[in-house]
DNA sequence: AGGTTGACATA
DNA sequence: GTATGTCAACCTT
């Protein structure tokens, strides 16, 4: 090898690993072989060996040679036996892809290096330095780190992947270090991945500042006592020796004694016919007609090579470790918040629902507080002994079971199926808790799992789903014997369509939700960390992650009873601990009245679905792409080369880099921030791009997220669209909506409407849309107690228009559309907790005029300061926030003493007041709806939606007239006689055939 | 494959 | 300035 020579070295393991996660799997179409990466790999070696002028890289290769990792064990392991001691094993369909890639680099006619003890790393290491002394330049094809310390003046890096160089500028810019340092660097942050230590708390930021200030890691660890953070100093002197293993760890071998001397890796013409036969037997057809053509080769006279398929077990690639570490999916939501009392009605909860005093614990002397600190005192002291559960496999037993339960009154109830989505889920089998580690559970439908090689047989010993539910059932529906569940809309859905109402029933998440909104999340794992200091079987460690999850039949019995009787004892130790802490902070009636009501009532909106017409999403997406590419060519166009519109990444430094429009700022991250807003000023300024681009994004997320994905959700059985409502999932009472997100159907643009309009009713039904007018508005108007607002809205009049009037002096006759939607703006703003910073952002005016306007506002309107002022004073001495029914919400950090963390909770804790009353007031309407529209001879007009201010209904045509006036009044007199508004409440109600002309 | 980020849909 | 959920891209396992 000599001057001018130029060798490419291929981190053929970092490759295989890159190209797996970061290509669309790909199999071979005769027999389902995956051979995704060995494609890409196909495709890279290729491209590189016949075109590397027109890469990146710029220069053909003279010398050429893959390198692999031989096996997990390297001299490393000597120096620290923890290293890369946490890698877990390659997915499965990877596995046969290592022999293939090595077999893939034969065909190539290319040298395929590997050596036992050392990693590709130190080989390519060797090689780069050997190439260095002959005077040859050097490209490191990879695009890992840890071959970053290689990078200088004769070296470089390539990532094929992104077709980009990496060079010492690139490697500071990322790194914030020369390659020099990088080892240095590497021995300070350490690398989880391969288990390399470094020292706690320093991440690449902190690790490229100290080696600036003291040059080397030597230096650094010498002079550490000279570091003026106290913490970091510590860490760095108590964990110095780690540094320096760290460093032998990272740094690369360079004179290891390589198998195969530089000069044989010199690169030959491509053996066409080996090759064409290895692609033909592997069936890349586009790769095989290319290389045919360039070498001039008759595919068609060329047999397939034979492939030797590894077997798994012999699979050489990286170690293949242990260690699932997985959190479990919650059913429960999330939430922040905290109350006061709701008294209307007759009392929901029978005499039985009263808490019973606990064995050992006396009758006298407990105020609620009290009980409450002992419940939770005796929880977290409790032991949970998995051990002590019990599986029922037979009648008797189970009919023993169930009476036990009748007989204490209460038993906590959970199921286990098939799906996490109770629309599609079969029962498999469910547990009973009766009292703290009383608990079993009965499986109904466990199937063999894949050991039997038929596979799905029957698991023996469980008794059927038609033994056991027919007693089972007159448990769950017995008034006399509280259900205690967690997350119960989820069971109560899943035992309605089985023809079965769960009554009564507590739920432990809801109980969470009301007393703590705000201060963590209310699903089982995160309460029972918080309440009984015990860590849940994750979910995931039952039935598997990504593609190896199973379905819960395939669990087998004795895990599944550990699992699922564990859930049933936590949630009754939960009930426990709960229950007297909503007695002691009056917060039951919330939960009464607030809370229990709404789960049968969303459980049959969520299974009644909506109707969307698929045709119409399918037209609508077509048009969509045809609009979408026929933009992106002239995106391209303007910008003058093709890239990803969709990364803002990308189009940050196209716009504000290469073609240096003015008016750029950074995001967080330090990205040029692409958001609508600072697109649509460029479009004023005369920029045709941005325009274009905002056009483009309006589009593609009406497809990816609308026409395309809406599809997906109708259910193949009632052809209707159901989501899923989550009631602990925000800070203030509202509700969410996912799988989908029916909450947030567009409607702002004619295009979106359009989406609006594939919502529509059963033939000869209609939709009503019935929706709150102003809502917040009046119940800040309400709460603030402010006379002029008061008076608009008791008048019926224009409320920003008013609110303009009042601030500017401009009557109501004839007032500029641009003054009033600036107190509109306004009038928002309140609500949200204005800050002269937003609305300045809102209005696009200065920070200043914006101030103006709000100190003008406060003028007109000192209510509103006065009430700002106490709701925060009221938040900083309690922690919480109320709404107007009591309803908690949890703003702990609005005593931070970080200024902008604290203004963000104050912020909330102004607006959650009044978003929370509102969500409280739709959820009593909610409640009310169906016994009102039963009364009033409506049986079947349906609720089917919720969107926050907004109920959607369908009913038959003829019932429509009938219907509405029904629904307006439940919705205007929600709030009574709980509280007395002083402003009226107004809704409006339309039917239509569609979503959108009901709106 | 899971997690994060940026963007954007709704009230 | 409030409250959410989803998607594509991207990074790292």
């Amino acid at each position: 090898m000599k001057k001018g020579d130029h060798l490419f070295l291929v981190d053929g393991s970092g490759y295989i690993f890159r190209a797996y996660h970061a290509l669309p799997p790909l199999t071979r179409k005769s027999d389902g072989l995956p051979v995704g990466a060995v494609s890409g790999f196909c495709n890279m070696l290729w491209k590189l060996m016949k075109d590397a002028r027109n890469t990146d890289v710029g220069v053909v290769p003279t010398h050429f040679a893959v390198i692999f990792d031989y096996s997990s064990k390297t001299f490393r392991n000597e120096l620290y036996a923890e290293y890369k001691a946490n890698r877990s094993a390659p997915p499965e369909d990877l596995i046969p892809q290592f022999g293939l890639i090595r077999q893939a680099t034969r065909a190539f006619e290319l040298p395929c290096i590997e050596m036992e003890g050392f990693e590709a790393d130190d080989l390519i290491a060797t090689y780069a330095k050997l190439a260095c002394e002959a005077g040859a330049d050097t490209t490191i094809v990879s695009s890992d780190k840890d071959l970053m310390q290689l990078v200088g003046p004769t070296v470089s890096m390539y990532d094929p992947m992104k077709d980009r160089q990496i060079n010492i500028p690139e490697v500071i810019e990322k790194w914030g270090v020369p390659p020099e340092k990088m080892v240095d660097l590497q021995a300070l942050t350490g690398d989880s991945v391969d288990n390399v230590p470094g020292i706690p708390g320093i991440g690449p930021k902190t690790a490229a500042q100290l080696l600036e200030m003291f040059g080397d890691l030597d230096t650094l660890l010498e002079r550490a006592s000279e570091i003026k953070q106290d913490k970091r100093r510590e860490t760095i002197i108590a964990n110095a020796d780690k540094a320096r293993i760290s460093r032998e760890l990272v740094r690369l071998k360079n004179d290891v004694a390589v198998p195969e001397p530089l000069d044989d890796l010199v690169l030959h013409p491509a053996n066409g016919p080996k090759l064409i036969g290895y692609l033909k037997a592997m069936e890349f057809t586009s790769l095989t007609r290319r290389v045919a053509e360039a070498t001039g080769t008759e595919a068609s006279e060329i047999e397939p090579a034979t492939i030797t398929v590894q077997r798994v077990e012999d699979a050489h690639g990286p170690d293949v470790g242990a260690g699932a570490d997985s959190t479990s999916p919650s059913r429960g939501g999330r939430a922040a918040g905290a109350g006061g009392v709701v008294d209307d009605g007759s009392d929901p909860t029978p005499a039985l629902r009263a808490d019973p005093p606990l064995k050992g614990e006396g009758k006298a002397g407990f105020t609620p507080s009290a009980l409450a600190q002992s419940r939770a005192d005796a929880a977290a002291s409790s032991k949970i002994d998995r051990s002590a559960y019990a599986t029922i496999r037979d009648l008797a037993t189970l009919q023993a079971w169930l009476a036990e339960a009748r007989e204490a009154g209460i038993v906590a109830f959970r199921t286990e199926t098939t799906s996490l989505d109770p629309m599609q889920a079969e029962l498999v089998g469910f547990s009973l808790a009766i009292r703290p580690g009383r608990a079993a559970y009965v499986p109904l439908s466990h199937r063999s799992s894949a050991v039997d090689l038929l596979g799905g047989g029957r698991a023996p010993d469980q008794l059927s789903f038609d033994e056991a539910f027919p007693l089972l059932a007159p448990l769950l529906s017995d008034p006399s014997v509280l259900k205690v569940g967690q997350s119960t809309k989820y069971d109560w859905l899943l035992m309605h369509r089985l023809g079965v109402d769960i009554a009564p029933f507590d739920d432990t998440m809801l109980m969470s939700y009301v007393a703590d909104a705000g201060t963590g999340g209310h699903g089982i794992d995160a309460l029972a960390e918080r309440w009984l200091g015990h860590a849940v079987i994750p979910f995931k460690d039952v039935v598997g992650s990504g593609k190896s999850v199973v379905s819960f039949d395939l669990v087998d019995i004795e895990r599944a009873t550990t699992y699922s009787t564990e859930g049933a004892d936590l949630a009754l130790r939960l009930w426990q601990v709960l229950k007297p802490r909503l007695v002691a902070n009056s917060l039951m009636s919330v939960y009464e009245r607030l809370e229990k009501p709404l789960v049968p009532v969303l459980a049959r909106m969520e299974e009644r679905g909506v109707s969307v017409d698929r045709q119409m999403l399918s037209r609508l997406s077509g048009e969509l792409a045809q609009r979408a590419a026929a933009l992106e060519d002239e995106v391209y166009q303007l910008a003058g080369e093709k890239f990803t519109i969709g990364s803002p990444k990308q189009l940050g430094d196209i716009l504000f880099g290469r073609m240096g429009l003015p008016g750029g700022t950074k995001t967080k991250s330090g990205q040029w921030s692409t958001t609508a807003q600072v697109l649509e000023e460029l479009a004023t300024e005369g920029y045709e791009l941005p325009r274009k681009i905002v056009d483009w994004r309006q589009l593609t997320k009406l497809k990816s997220t609308y026409t395309d994905a809406l599809p997906g959700y109708i259910h193949p059985e009632t052809k209707r669209v159901h989501t899923s409502y989550a009631m602990a999932a925000t800070s203030t009472g509202r509700l969410s909506s996912n799988e989908p997100n029916l909450q947030n159907i567009p409607i702002r643009t004619a295009e979106g409407r359009k989406v609006r309009t594939a919502f529509i009713a059963q033939p000869g039904n209609k939709l009503i849309s019935a929706d709150y007018s102003q809502i917040e508005l009046r119940i800040l108007a309400h709460v603030a107690d402010i006379p002029q607002l008061k008076a608009a809205f008791a008048n019926g009049d224009d409320i920003h228009a008013i609110t303009a009037s009042e601030m500017f002096g401009v009557p109501v006759e004839g007032m500029p559309r641009e003054v009033r939607s600036r107190a509109k703006a306004i009038n928002f703003g309140i609500v949200y907790g204005i800050s002269a910073f937003g609305l300045a952002n809102q209005l696009s005016i200065p920070r200043e005029e914006a101030g103006a306007y709000i100190k003008r506002y406060f003028e007109r309107f000192p209510g509103i300061r006065d009430y700002m002022d106490r709701t925060k004073a009221f938040c900083r001495d309690t922690g919480y926030v109320e709404t107007i029914f009591g309803r908690r919400a949890h703003y702990p950090e609005i005593r931070a003493s970080n200024p902008s963390i604290r203004a963000n909770s104050e912020r909330a804790a102004i607006n959650a007041p009044i978003q929370g009353s509102a969500a409280d007031i739709i959820r009593r309407a909610m409640a009310r709806m169906e016994g009102a529209l039963v009364e009033a001879g409506l049986p079947d007009v349906r609720m089917l939606l919720q969107v926050h201010d907004e109920l959607v209904f369908e009913a038959a045509a003829e019932d429509v007239e009938a219907a509405m006036p029904v629904i307006v009044r439940v919705m205007e007199d929600a709030a009574m006689p709980a509280v007395a508004l002083s402003v009226p409440l107004k809704v409006d109600a339309r039917a239509a055939d569609n979503w959108d002309e009901a709106h």
